[in-house]
This record gives C-alpha cells, sequence and structure tokens, in this order.
DNA sequence: CTATTTCGTCATGGCGGTTTACAAATTAGT
DNA sequence: ACTAATTTGTAAACCGCCATGACGAAATAG
C-alpha cells in the first residue's frame, strides 16, 4: 500500500507480485476478489468457470479469504436449474473499508465505502480553506477522519487505507503536494501533517474524479478523456482502465494547449491558451460578473435565468473547449469525452457549441461528449474505491490486518 | 502468435498468460530471454539474482531454453574475480530469426534479424507501387521475404514470424490494411494475398518506426513521443514503453490538431489543421516547388544550399509542429519528443523554430527535442524486431517449432 | 597449499493447482 | 414416488515448479 492506490490497474490485480508461487496465489485471490466484486452473489462454481480454475482451487482460495474476512458465504443459491444449487458468495460487508477524504477550497468531507462500494460513513464540514495553512486544515480533517472511522466501526467495519483528494499537483510519491494554488500550499508533507497510522496517498481531485467515472461511471469505457475544471482546466487521460500519469506526473494540462497561437498571454508563458478562454476567470469577464465565491453556481443559475452575457460567455468556452478537445481527440482516440467536475453543472450551456466544434473538425464519426453524472461527489468517492480498489488488487496485503 | 506482436508489452514477458504453474513458467522463461537478451552475456548466477530466482530453478528454465535453441552456452566466463567463473550465456544466433518487411510507395524492403539483434540477411527493390493493385505487390513481397528467409537459413536461422510495415491504417486484427491513400489501398486483407505460412502481423509504418526507436535508439525512453510524415503527420505516443492505440486504432493523428482554429480548410473537414501548415504538400508550397519523386530529398537539398524560401517554408513547417507538439506535450508530459521519418532529415531546418516555439510556450523546463537516428531504416527494423520481441516475450511459444 | 568465494547441480521439500472420485442437492422423466 | 441426470463442493492423490540445503568444481587470497 505504500505505492500510489490510483495507480493499480483495476484488472491488474496485482500485477507487480514476483513470479513465483505465492506471488501466483496473490493473484489468483485477486482474480476472485475481483470475479466476485464484479458480477454479483456468485458460487465457487461460477467464480471457477470464469477465471479458468478448477473448483477445487477456487475452494481453498475463498476459504483463505473467508477466514480473512473478505468475502462472505450469503447460503445457498435458489435452485433454478438442475443439479445441486451452489452457495453464494458476496464481497464482505463488514470487513475492511477504504476512507476517502477531500480538501475543498471551502469543505472538508470524508466518507467510508466498504468493499461492495456501498458508502457507510460520511462526514462533511463547510471550512474557508484558502490560504489557511495546511497545519489546522489536515489535522481538522484527521478528526473528521477519525469520526468517520468511529462510525464504520460501529458497522463492523475496520479501515484498510485512506486516500486524500486534494486540487493540485501531487509528487509521484503521492505524500507531497507540490502546489495547490487555491489552497495556497506549496511542498506541503501531508503525510507528516496528517497524524494517521493509516496507508495514506494522496492525489490530484481530478485524477480521482475520472476514476470515479471509470468505476462508478454508468458504461463508462476503459479508454475515455475526463475533463474538469477545478483548479485550471484539466483532462485526466484513462487508458486502458488506468490513468496516465506523464513523466513527471503532469499530463493532463489541457488548460494550457494552444487555440489562438497568437492569443492573449497566459501565465504560463504561451498565449492563447485554453484557459484564456474557458477558465474560469475568462469566462467571468466574457459574461460580465466580479471573482467571488461560488462562481459556478452563479453562472449556472444566471444562464439558466437566460442571461445573454453569461450564455454568449459559455457559449464562447465551448467552442474553445472543442477546439482543444480535437487535438486531444485526434492525438488520443479515446472512446468517449466526460465532462466531470464543475464543468457537469454548465454542460447545458457548453455542450452545443463544443460538440458543433469537435463534429465539423473530425472526418469520421465524432467522439461522442458525455457528462458525468457523479458531479462534485466524484473526487471523494473516487478516493475511497481507490482504497478498496486496492484491497481487491491484493487481498493477502490486508488479510493479514483483519 | 495471432495477437498483434507490436501490442505486446516489452517488459510484459507475456503477461496475458493464465495465473497457472504452467503460465508462471512461461513468464519465467521469458525472464530468462529478456535478461540474457539485455545484459549481454551472463551466468546463470547473475541471471538468478537480477530476476530474484535461485541459481537452481534458472538452471532448469536456461537448460530449456538451450534445448530449444533460443540460448547458446558461450564457454566459461573470463575470470577476474574471485570464486568459480560462470558459464557465459548469450541469446542464440543461430535459431529463430524476425522477418520484417516493408511496402513503400517507391520499394520494397525485407530483412532478417535474429534474436541478438543483429540484421543478418536483406533485399531491397525499387518498384513504382503508387497506385498498383495490392495483389502484384504483395506476390513480389512474398518473393522477397522468400529469398531473404532462404538466406537467412543458410546461418542456420529460421523464420519464427513476419510483420509487415505499411504506410497506412491498419485495423485491429492486425492483418487488413483499412486505408492507404498513397498506395491507394483500402480495406485490403494482407494476410490473403501475402502467400505465406509464417505467423503474421500488419502494423503502420510509422508505429513501427516509433517502436525502432525505443527498442533500438540510444537512450531512449521509455515515454516519448515519435514524430514522424510519411502519410500526413503521425505521432506514435508510447506510454510506459507499449504503443497507445486508441480505441478504433487511430491514436496519433497529429495531422489534424487545429494550429490556426480558422486557418485554411483541411481534407478532414476541419480548418488550420498542423498538415495545412507541416504537410508535405504544404511546405512545397511555401517553398516554391513542384510535388514530385522524392520530393523531401529536394528539400534538403536546397535548404542546405541555402535556399532561403525552402528554408523559410520549413522555418513555418517547425514553428506549426512546436504549437502543435505544445498541446500534445502539456497533454501526456513525455520524457522526450522524437522526429523521425521524412522529418529526421529536415531536422536541421525545422529544429530551431520548432524548440522556440516549444520553449516559450512551457512554463517549467520544456520537453526535450531529438532526432532519430534510424531514419528511414526505422520501420523495417521495428517491424522484424517486433517479430524478436514476441518470441522474447514467450519463449514457449516457439520452442516447439524449433 | 589451504581457506575462501562463487558457480552449477542434485536431492529434498513445500506449495499450488489439477485430476479423480464421491457425497450432496437439485431437476427431469417415468 | 422413485430413478436417472446434472451440478456443486470437498477430499485424496498427483504433478509441476520453485526454494532450500548440500556438494563438488574452479577460481582467488593469503
Amino acid at each position: 500500500m505504500t505505492a500510489p492506490l490510483h495507480e493499480v490497474h483495476p484488472a491488474g490485480a496485482g500485477r507487480a507480485l514476483p513470479d513465483t508461487q505465492q506471488g501466483m496465489r496473490r493473484r489468483n485471490l485477486a482474480r476472485v476478489m475481483h470475479t466476485v466484486s464484479a458480477d454479483g452473489p456468485l458460487s465457487r462454481a461460477a467464480v471457477a468457470s470464469r477465471i479458468k480454475l478448477t473448483r477445487a482451487a477456487v475452494s481453498t482460495l475463498v476459504d483463505e479469504l473467508i477466514r480473512a474476512g473478505l468475502l462472505e458465504e450469503l447460503g445457498p443459491e435458489r435452485p433454478g436449474r438442475v443439479g445441486r444449487p451452489g452457495s453464494a458468495l458476496a464481497v464482505s460487508a463488514h470487513g475492511p473499508a477504504g476512507i476517502g477524504a477531500e480538501v475543498g477550497v471551502d469543505h472538508l468531507a470524508v466518507c467510508a465505502v466498504d468493499l461492495r462500494g456501498e458508502v457507510r460513513a460520511r462526514a462533511v464540514r463547510h471550512v474557508a480553506n484558502r490560504g489557511r495553512a495546511a497545519g489546522p486544515v489536515l489535522a481538522e480533517l484527521g478528526a473528521l477522519v477519525d469520526q468517520v472511522v468511529a462510525e464504520a466501526g460501529g458497522e463492523g467495519l475496520w479501515p484498510a487505507g485512506l486516500a486524500v483528494a486534494v486540487p493540485g499537483l501531487v509528487a509521484r510519491d503521492a505524500r507531497t503536494v507540490v502546489r495547490a494554488p487555491n489552497l495556497e500550499w506549496r511542498d506541503t508533507d501531508v503525510g507528516e501533517l496528517l497524524a494517521t497510522d493509516l496507508p495514506l496517498t494522496v492525489g490530484n481531485e481530478a485524477n480521482f474524479g475520472a476514476l470515479a467515472e471509470l468505476w462508478l461511471g454508468d458504461g463508462t469505457p476503459q479508454d475515455f478523456l475526463h475533463v474538469s475544471a477545478e483548479i485550471g482546466i484539466g483532462a485526466a487521460v484513462v487508458v486502458d482502465g488506468s490513468l496516465l500519469h506523464g513523466t513527471r506526473g503532469f499530463a493532463g494540462e489541457l488548460g494550457h494547449v494552444p487555440v489562438q497561437p497568437e492569443g492573449p498571454a497566459c501565465a504560463c508563458g504561451g498565449r492563447g491558451c485554453l484557459e484564456q478562454y474557458a477558465g474560469e476567470e475568462a469566462v467571468l469577464r466574457a459574461a460580465g460578473l466580479e471573482p467571488g465565491e461560488d462562481r459556478v453556481g452563479l453562472l449556472a443559475e444566471r444562464a439558466a435565468a437566460g442571461d445573454e452575457d453569461v450564455r454568449g460567455a459559455l457559449r464562447d468556452a465551448g467552442t474553445a473547449l472543442g477546439i482543444a478537445l480535437t487535438g486531444a481527440v485526434n492525438l488520443l482516440d479515446p472512446r468517449t469525452v466526460v465532462l466531470g467536475g464543475a464543468l457537469a453543472g454548465l454542460a447545458p450551456w457548453l455542450l452545443p457549441s463544443l460538440e458543433s466544434e469537435l463534429d465539423r473538425r473530425t472526418a469520421g464519426p465524432a467522439c461522442p461528449v458525455s457528462v458525468s453524472r457523479l458531479g462534485p461527489e466524484g473526487p471523494l468517492l473516487g478516493a475511497a474505491h481507490a482504497v478498496v480498489r486496492a484491497v481487491l488488487d491484493d487481498p493477502a496485503s490486508v488479510a493479514q490486518r483483519a
């Protein structure tokens, strides 16, 4: 669990394990967990046929997982077909839980998700964190974590790990925040300040949002582009079910893709970056609004009310997004593009111009654009689920601590 | 070997194999092959320590590989250190060979590469293939393949597979060419027309070029962008040592990334695509040259001679490339960008403006741009090596046929 | 010339999945 | 009802694969 949780390939099932018999065993434990988790209650025989092992082998694997509290025997299946009915197995609802946490600009949130994916405990607190020192913020977050862990404990759950979503760039060690402009954090060691003995992973909010979309989205494919605008405009690239990080961990900087090569200067040093057209600041200016709290909500409100200035601003932002996404889609050929985060709420006014731009610039069938239904819940759920996936990916690692 | 050869992850070593003891064995055979192949002659003990198996286990693996003709015992190592000297093992130079083939607009080429990576036989024939029916072209290529296979056979090599590089879009089945504009092929089933009983893979020329860069390049990292201009402008995206294909296999269409959103109309339906500025046709027009044979050579010649029109055209093309690559680099955060194919020859006049554009638009240190030293040899070598990698990735699959 | 180090191999053992066999629990057919 | 067929789960024997430990072989160090 020292490796970044969200780097674990979902179907990978601990692919990093050594090619020894023990590694094989661990991978097969993971395969059983994944199968049961994905395809609902299943008999041992059903699992065996799916993962191409014998019933006998699966029996021993299942025994081990039940003893570890990761699987539960639900009792005999309702007999519908001929033959002896199997004994239904399900992922345990009273075993380990994934704790997800989120540090937002104006709130803190924590939740506990069991292995079945159900949210079993949660806590939210509205706090103005902008510019506040990291120490107190994380101390407060730690208290919330303790509270949620205690609440989950009341239901027989114990924490398998903690994943924290942060609106900023996170180093590859998944512990320190390199830069979080909206919080005004720089090189903050979250692991140190957040006094916890749980296995910890820190990740970018948008990335966790994309993972939530991947894992919880309705029919979300294994290859897509998840676009969100929390700090700047970020695109999480999901390839074959796993996040693309880039060499320095900076992949997905859609905000600085050139849209107009000689457009207005950008803080990044370039000119005409997407952020100059579709960034929050630019859109507010174009709409004639002042910066302030919850400006995204305000935009949505005004647009819904029919404010033509706002609608025009969002239309132009959609066009710019369409141009930048044309480039990205040409380069990556994803199955879909998903609008998440703040963009989800503004989608009704962004989509028309965005899609028409993408359409008109694409030769064949254009890449479909959809809107995340998770909305602002994405990052928090993604974080908690990242812990859950890590357990599914290597059940043996937590079995000892059960 | 039915799966596309170039999709095999180099470090993957048959990761798709089942998690059974046999699969484990096969993966470990692959690990031994990869280790010996990568790190020169090695003793059994050295291999064992690198792949974290015991000497005894490695001994049995090596025995099996030697019996299959995939490894060779070179005899005792020169004793320099204390202790009994090991017996040097090397990848066999008389076992299986990878056959690479290339269908160019004006030539056919075939080569045989042994497991050590040495080219052991080759044949080139200059033919005007543009507009010629696929049947005769592939019949001629088949004859060249037979010739090279025979020549390699004289040195004790036998063909493990055939990979064909084609200047066009290849379907995901790696057998049929969807569209090859310069050859005027459409939906051509290469496997059917190229009468061969060798395991066959067909792939895009630029992709094989990128793989050659990955495998043979001098210090090429595992994450890079390989830009080439054969048909249009393509960018092969290499992530973590493997090619990114995209859902439909169309990833890497750098040529249609928008550079000037309202620039000249492009055949793809968009406006101001990179190809309108840095495509062969556009550059020739800007340079005041007529289309014709070997226009790239002509451009290089004129530029070297100091022709200011040509130099200016290439400078502008470099600028456009820089803008498009800024977007790509922001999105993918690769370690480097490599210019290959035709672009390599023009690099001296493209690079300055390309790099300055990339530099000026990037906040931190810009992504370094290098030039492929393989040049036009890339695709052919990449194809042959793809077969070799497939053998290294699953030695057991060819061991039976030895 | 002996002690030490390292290499390759052999015999033994443990571990993990397979094979085979069998009892249990259901449906289908008479 | 009662039997035949089917499917499930488990136990025992087996096989394959790697680890362990011991050994002889071949070099260096003193």
